[in-house]
DNA sequence: GTTCAAATTCCATTATTTGGAACACGGTTT
DNA sequence: AAACCGTGTTCCAAATAATGGAATTTGAAC
C-alpha cells in the first residue's frame, strides 16, 4: 500500500498518539530520573501541551510520578505485557519446542522476533533463573549482533535488509561485533547457504550462540531461536554439533505455526 | 461532553488516548481472538474511526495483525515492560530485602502495588521457576481476595477505601473469598491492629499466604509483600510465626524507600 | 463469473488538541 | 518581610487532528 512517504521509513507522529509515545520513549531511554524541564528540553513541545500529555498518561497508568517529581513509566506496561505475553499464539506455540530444544542440549534456549531494525526477545527457557525475569524477555536487541537477528535477517533479500538497517549504527559491542552493512549481508549469504547463524562473542564478550531462522505467516512474522551459552564451557564444535538440531526445531516451530495460523481456527 | 458521573471518580476517555487505551483493552480482555468487527461490536466506534485508530496502533507496534485477520497486542508492550520493570525504583529498593525474606522462609515472596481497585505484581522471589515468567509480574488481582492486596487496602481510611471499591464486584473464587464491603471493612480493622493480613485460600483453594503493607512516598505509593505457599505444606501456624518477620521486612522496604526517595537524589 | 460480507479508504464536518501567556507555589536572596 | 526565580499548573481562542457516514475495494464462497 502506497503510502505519504513510502521510500524511506516508518514515520514519525502518528497523530496524537505519536505524540504520547514519544513523551513515554524519552522517559524509556534517559538513564537518569527526568522531571518535567527535563522532559520538556526533549520532546519538542510547548509546556501546555507536554503537561497535559503527561497528564494524561498519568491517568490512564503508564506513567507515575514520584514525589520528588520525576517520571516513571507505569504499571500498566506490566499488566499489558503480561497479557500480551501469555496470550501470545506464535509464543504459545513454539514453548514446548523450545523446551525440547533445552532438554536436548542443556543451555539456555531464546525465540525472538524481528520488529524494524531490532529484535524483540520472546521467550527464554533456561534450567536455573539466574538472571531476573524481564531481563531477556521484552528486550530489544540490535540485529547485526546477534545470532537470532542475523538468522531472522537471512530470510530477507539484500534490498530489504538494507532497506530495514537504513540508518542502524553499527555500534561495536566488542571486538567481533561485525563492522558495516556490507560485512552483514556477506554473513547473512552465509547463514542462507547453510541454513543457520552463530553468534561468535559479537554482543558480548565469552557469550556465543548457534541460531536458525523461522519464517511465518508469509513474511509477516520473521523470527528466530538460539541456543546461547558461555564460550569457556561451550566450544564453537560443540555449537556446530548442534546446528541441526536448532535448524530441525525452527523447522517444526515454522509447521506448526503454519498448520495453527493458516486457517481461520 | 456529559460523562455519566463526573463528580465521584476519575473519568472514563482521556480523549483520544483513552479511546484508543479502550481498543487495547477490549482486545487484551477478550479471550478469543478478535477480527475486525468483532472489535467494532464491543467498542462503540463508528466502522472508520475504529479502523483508523486500530492502524495508528498497529503502526506504534502496540497491536499486531495475524494473517487471518485477528489482532493481537503487540511486542512494544514486552519492550516497554522490561524497560519499566528494569527501572523501578521501588522494585529495586524492595529486592534485596525480598530476597532476605526468601531465603529465611524458604517459600514464594510477592510485592506487590496499588493500582485502583486492583494489585499489580511488581516482583516475585521463589527458588524453582516453576511457573512462567510473566504468569505473576504484572499481573492485576483483585484486592479483597489477596494478602497483599488487603495489607495495602488496610493503610486506608474506611472511607477512601470504600471509594476505591465502589462498584467492584466480590468475586467468589473459593468458599472463604470475603463476600462484600462490610465483610472486608471487618477484616481491615483487624489488619489495622495486628499490622499484618492473611490470605486464607480466599483467592485460590489451597494456596495462602500471610502479607504486611508498605506505605511510601506520602501514601502515593500504597504496596504489600506477602509470604504465600501452598497449604498442605505450611500450615497457618507457621504463616503466624513468619508474621513478625514479614512485618519487619515490609517497614525496612518502607525505610529504605523514604530514604532513598524523600531528598531529590 | 457473480454475490455478498468484510475490510479499507475518502473527505467535509466537528470536536479535540494546541500553545502562548497568565497564574500559583516553594524555596532563596536581598 | 518583600522581591525573586525556577518550578509546575491552569486557561482559552486558534489551529489542527479526529470523526463518521458513505463509497470503494478485497476476497472468499457459490
Amino acid at each position: 500500500m502506497l503510502s505519504r512517504n513510502d521510500e524511506t521509513k516508518t514515520e514519525k507522529d502518528t497523530g496524537t498518539l505519536g505524540k504520547a509515545v514519544a513523551v513515554l520513549e524519552a522517559i524509556a531511554l534517559s538513564d537518569t530520573p527526568m522531571r518535567f524541564t527535563d522532559l520538556l528540553t526533549r520532546v519538542p513541545q510547548p509546556r501546555g501541551t507536554l503537561h497535559r500529555q503527561v497528564t494524561n498518561l498519568i491517568d490512564e497508568g503508564f506513567l507515575s510520578v514520584n514525589r520528588d517529581q520525576t517520571y516513571e513509566l507505569g504499571l500498566r506496561f506490566l499488566t499489558f505485557a503480561a497479557k500480551t505475553w501469555s496470550k501470545n499464539r506464535f509464543r504459545e506455540v513454539a514453548e514446548p519446542l523450545l523446551q525440547q530444544l533445552h532438554d536436548a542440549t542443556g543451555e539456555t534456549i531464546h525465540l525472538g522476533v524481528l520488529a524494524g531494525a531490532e529484535v524483540v526477545y520472546l521467550d527464554k527457557v533456561e534450567s536455573r533463573q539466574a538472571v531476573r525475569m524481564y531481563s531477556q524477555i521484552g528486550n530489544a536487541s540490535p540485529t547485526y549482533c546477534t545470532g537470532v537477528g542475523k538468522a531472522a535477517l537471512s530470510t530477507l533479500s539484500e534490498h530489504e535488509v538494507r532497506l530495514r538497517l537504513d540508518g542502524v549504527e553499527f555500534r561495536q559491542f566488542t571486538p567481533s561485533t561485525l563492522k558495516n552493512i556490507e560485512a552483514l549481508l556477506a554473513e547473512l549469504q552465509e547463514i542462507r547457504d547453510s541454513g543457520f547463524a552463530f553468534d561468535r562473542q559479537e554482543h558480548e564478550p565469552g557469550i556465543h550462540c548457534v541460531a536458525a531462522p523461522i519464517r511465518s505467516q508469509g513474511g509477516l512474522i520473521l523470527a528466530g531461536i538460539s541456543v546461547t551459552a558461555p564460550s569457556f564451557r561451550v566450544s564453537m564444535q560443540q555449537l556446530e554439533n548442534w546446528a541441526g538440531l536448532v535448524c530441525d526445531t525452527a523447522k517444526a516451530i515454522e509447521r506448526e505455526i503454519n498448520a495453527r495460523l493458516s486457517p481461520r481456527a
